[in-house]
DNA sequence: GGGATATATTCGCCTTAGCGTATATGAAGG
DNA sequence: CCTTCATATACGCTAAGGCGAATATATCCC
């Protein structure tokens, strides 16, 4: 059943995990969807650059987009294995012991109307896996 | 305390297992030293590659060098930050679901006398966080 | 010292990644 | 249609990573 596959999953994973923008913008995305433009505002970065690591992020399968007129939306897509999805929740978990990250959330809690109470659910849900 | 060291250190790490060669040679460090032609040997793989992976562990503080007469052992240096060494752990066992990584770990027994053994109590110990 | 063994490093080549800047696409509204 | 806004992609550049082949280093043994 498995060759070289949860191997190499997780070296892909790996990859997509090893800069630091991609895990701000990962962490942002925890408690679910949220829009390119708090991305680039929260982040204070170039809208290219920040494009630019959400692509990586999709083609690494770690993330979905969905279009609402105008504005892109970034959601968190847990990985078909259970190991590599496990990584995943345990690394952007023990990303909040950094103060950026948590500032991070706090500003995408000022800037939108799904805030912290959704990641403490989500969380609690997607460990029941 | 932390600025954007607990993510930047966590990038640099996965950066580091963003390879299934390290992946492999991590595997099989996990019971503790593995001289490098044991590593030669059971990946089958060129003698430079293998030194040249290594090598990048070592630059990444991830595995320690020590040297007995004509041979280099490496060893696995636990992270200092609780969090990474905890993702390191955790990473290496879920790659003991994949056969190959198995297999390596096996041929590892064949060819040496310090084996499986002190790989499950290496496990014990460690798990006990 | 000279040769043999074990390992590390260098070199040249190719591919990938990351960045800023510029430009393209896609939707909305006049 | 034409503009504007939001986002994505292309371009040119530089740096890093990975490989095989060749070479260097370090140790041992005679």
């Amino acid at each position: 059943m498995s060759k070289t596959g949860h191997t190499e999953e997780l070296a892909l994973l790996f990859a997509a995990l090893s800069d630091r923008t991609r895990l701000r913008l990962l962490n942002l995305m925890e408690g679910g969807e949220v829009c390119v433009c708090h991305f680039v505002e929260i982040l204070g970065q170039s809208q290219p650059k920040i494009s630019r690591h959400l692509a990586y992020l999709r083609r690494a399968g770690i993330v979905a987009a969905r279009r609402e007129g105008k504005w892109m939306h970034y959601k968190i897509v847990a990985p078909k294995d259970a190991g590599t999805a496990r990584i995943l929740r345990e690394s952007l978990e023990i990303l909040r012991q950094e103060k950026q990250i948590r500032k991070d959330l706090e500003a995408l809690n000022k800037v939108c109307c799904m805030p912290l109470v959704k990641i403490a659910s989500a969380r609690s849900s997607t460990s029941a896996s």
